[in-house]
DNA sequence: AACATTGACAACCGCGTATTA
DNA sequence: GTAATACGCGGTTGTCAATGT
């Protein structure tokens, strides 16, 4: 019953991608189409990576038409009315974004935009974490915490290690050129006799479609709690006539994104 | 120069949902 | 209908580089 077996993990590769590793997943992809199941991908290209590391690789950094580089400040702009409006539902984002990435969008929301508008006094709303408690919320600061102690003593040990391997290396150097020094005695003494001597050397959707109804369930009701607010924010945002101004696409993005979260929240039977 | 901290971003993990036998 | 699995998503971590002390 129910799918085939999952795949084991045991062997598999894991951490940075390597050039021929994303030439091998690019071209099977290129040859195959990318919705053929990502679950055998990685047998049929010749990797060994777990379908889910081909899939992200794929989707984050191989996928054709991804930008690169530094965000515009219009898609600032549009990343932060985005997440005002929806909360951290990076794929729905990303999918108004074009050309990036939910994951960049992520990464560039934590390390840029976030900092940029604590400084400006904007930070927007914290929105509810969609899936933590405060039990893990707890256990994540937790973790927070002893991260940099981590960190601490990785490095601690890596130096120790080079250490270690720098002294092992200068006692290899050192025997080595005795071992050398002995041979050019040997070797000199041979040539001297006239013998005939050789050496040898040696030598790693998010597209509105994805947003099904189940996105905003009851489990959020204190998200949604707030949601006559959440349309007066709307509201502000589509009668803004700055943003109206220069960017009338967005502008319609946006009408359209409130068009589909009423839907959403009428599906939803919430009333306010 | 040595060490600590912060920034940046790729990759991983775990969970919820969709799909399938 | 049900259980097992695949898939996609958001949150988190790992790691290297840059910067500060």
């Amino acid at each position: 019953m129910g799918r085939k077996p999952c795949c084991s993990k045991e062997g598999l590769k894991k951490g940075a991608w390597t050039a021929k590793e994303d030439m091998l997943l690019t071209e099977y992809i290129k040859e195959h189409g990318e919705g053929t199941g990502w679950r055998a991908l990685p047998k049929k290209a010749g990797l060994l990576r777990c379908g889910k590391s081909c899939r992200l690789r794929w989707v984050n950094y191989l996928k054709p038409g991804l930008k690169r580089g530094t965000f515009t400040p219009e898609e600032d702009d549009l990343i932060v009315r985005l997440y005002t409006l929806l909360g951290s539902r990076w794929s729905l984002i990303a999918g108004r974004i074009p050309g990036r990435t939910d994951n960049d969008i992520k990464n560039y929301w934590n390390t840029h935009l976030l900092k940029k508008l604590k400084a400006q006094g904007n930070e927007p709303r914290r929105h509810k974490s969609i899936r933590k408690s405060k039990e893990k919320e707890k256990a994540s600061s937790q973790k927070k915490q002893t991260r940099n102690q981590k960190t601490k003593e990785r490095k601690k040990k890596r130096k120790i290690a080079e250490n270690d391997s720098n002294i092992e290396e200068r006692e290899q150097v050192a025997k080595k050129t005795e071992e050398q020094l002995q041979m050019q005695d040997f070797s000199q003494a041979v040539s001297e006799n006239n013998y005939n001597f050789t050496g040898s050397s040696c030598s790693q959707d998010g597209t509105s479609s994805g947003a099904s109804t189940s996105e905003i369930n009851l489990e959020e009701n204190n998200y949604n709690s707030g949601i006559y607010e959440k349309f007066q924010v709307i509201d502000e945002l589509l009668l803004d006539d700055q943003w109206t101004e220069y960017n009338n696409e967005s502008h319609m993005m946006l009408k359209e994104i409130y068009e589909e979260y009423f839907q959403l929240v009428s599906k939803n039977s919430l009333s306010f």
